[in-house]
DNA sequence: CATGAATGAGTATTCATTCAT
DNA sequence: AATGAATGAATACTCATTCAT
């Protein structure tokens, strides 16, 4: 971890940014150091003057590709929990579509978080999904106090079901929608779905 | 691809069986070829008798694991097609908890999916997964022409929602549940809940 | 440490060969695994068969240069105990001249012993001089108790200077006379001498 | 090699100093100028400033470490060769120890010295050997002229054999001695002795 | 069939050296 | 003079694959 300074976050960025494109191609394993520095136009050797290896590299990368919305993770006072609950979906939706054509790199992510090891990518990839289900199931408590969610909901579970939606929809994407242009379920809609069917008027 | 015979049949059986638990363990690119044959109580090079490369092997283990029912994959006359979708749904839900602590390999799976390299994994499972998709739509198109299903359902979202919905809670399972004796959510429950909020009685 | 054969035997023999020549020419620093390979005339990865590492090889390697003489390291109860202190330091000396243009490697292994790191070829070096100098001194120690040595001779001081004489000599012989054909001290001769400076017989 | 300055000489020396320590420690290939700057406290590139290359500074350092007593390198013609012998090896030995915790440097200097190749380090250090070995040598030829020592004596063997005592003394110490507070041999002890196995009165 | 020794391409990382500031 | 970012060659080690036995 080196210190920073504009120039220094300026050049880390370009890494990250051609990491990001060469991970979402090769995989964390397949992509070398070699093709990153080569994708952001350095001598191999610099990769090493910002990041302390590969695999802090791609720990950054994580962390980098999953909290663009960070200021949003706060479960604030709102008076329509489960409308921030939807907001809050469709975001984490729309970061990864923003990825476009690299929003594979989020399928390696979860890949990596199933290996037994506990390295950077598989142990900032579970405190992202963490965060994301605490966060969800908050608001979903909130929700029933409000009366908006029959008294019997159990707020767990259904904080899973909720992330599982919008994970799977994620998923889905990534893995059929890459070049077609067929229409596509918005994680909000189904959300809305969902809660209807728990009762809720959504 | 070599031909078969009982005796390699059997051969073949345990070298799947092993890579299934080394690939889960390592991920397919952290796995090598020596600790699968290990794994089996093989020679290394007795891997290649079998099976014609590392990628055909992960191949083959790709259909493995998920065409266990690919018998039921038959959208059949069955007059009730939504408890026949909820079926495949917890078929395939259970498929991967009988993999127990090694599950994790439908992380990887899919991890490899998002790979813009057409291997035979990335192909394997894209196939799996369009056909599940065919099925399900299928059967939702059918609730909907019983009646089961308001006339104005769009049965190809439909069909996604579910299919998220399903992958996304055996993605959270093998992402969270390792070690913990949580609740789980079960595939059916929620998916009950999701056509429930489209207006179907189930 | 893998296993052994008569064959892998012998191609590990080769291979420390190899290194002897190698590490002599370039130090074991200087050396690379594969220039060792090429002069031992196999794949570079083949050297990993038979040792875990560079560092275990030239460990090896250490073990396998000093060791020649190591069955008559038993200090026996012979009844010239200084006869046979010479016999052994001229031991050391002769097995190292048998090592020709190769002898450096003993200046290469002095050199890493002063190391503060404790690998292999340090530990291995550092051992076999403490091996050494227990014999010298036990020998000394009979002398003395044989009436050979004055009483107050102190054993192991004594013990020190004649083993930095051999070893002096032998460093000496390295670091000149490789090319030409000078006149040689002969360990012997010098210890004579020293051993009658201190009042021997000798 | 830059042209000198009051100022220049004073950085030289820091980086000669740190570099002593550096190398000591780690060795003349395991050392890195990058940590020699850091010991040194300037920047990496500055180091370049002073020295033409890695190889060219360790080249520096061997003269330095070992002309200490150049002054005193002189022949002079003193009445008492053999004193003057024994208190010049008595200085070799005395300027190592004042190198404390880092004598192990000239381990791997001697070590250095038997690469095949012509690097500074190897030529420097032979170079030094090389003039001690004169040195000595003039002084027992005086010695014999003037009676001290048998007529019959071998003048080069004999210096020889003085050297080689001095050193592996050296040697000795530095392999063993790091830790533990043990009882030593003085190089003019044992050369005392040995002058007098040879005939001296000393 | 089965073995495991042999191969050599491929990988992450280090480090001496240069040079623009 | 002094810095330290940038370079790219070099290196130890791994591993899929082949093949002689």
């Amino acid at each position: 971890m080196k210190l920073s300074s504009p120039k220094r976050d300026l050049r880390q960025r370009q890494l990250l940014d051609a990491a990001l494109r060469v991970f979402a191609r090769d995989g964390f394993d397949g992509a070398s150091v070699a093709s990153i520095a080569d994708e952001a136009g350095v001598a191999k050797g610099s990769v090493y003057l910002y990041f302390d290896s590969k695999e802090s590299l791609a720990g950054e990368l994580v962390r980098d590709v999953f909290t663009h919305n960070d200021a949003e993770i706060e479960p604030s006072m709102e008076p329509k929990p489960l409308e921030r609950l939807f907001r809050f979906c469709a975001n984490q939706e729309a970061r990864v579509l923003s990825l476009g054509e690299f929003a594979a790199i989020v399928l390696h992510m979860w890949g990596h978080a199933g290996k037994r090891g506990n390295d950077l990518i598989a142990r900032g990839i579970r405190q992202v999904a963490s965060e994301a289900l605490f966060l969800i199931e908050t608001l979903i408590e909130r929700a029933r106090v409000l009366g908006e969610l029959p008294r019997e909901t159990d707020c767990r579970l259904a904080a899973r079901a909720a992330l599982a939606l919008c994970y799977g929809l994620i998923q889905q994407r990534v893995t059929f929608e890459r070049n077609e242009g067929q229409q596509l379920v918005h994680c909000e809609d189904a959300l809305r779905i969902y809660f209807r069917g728990m009762g809720a008027k959504v």
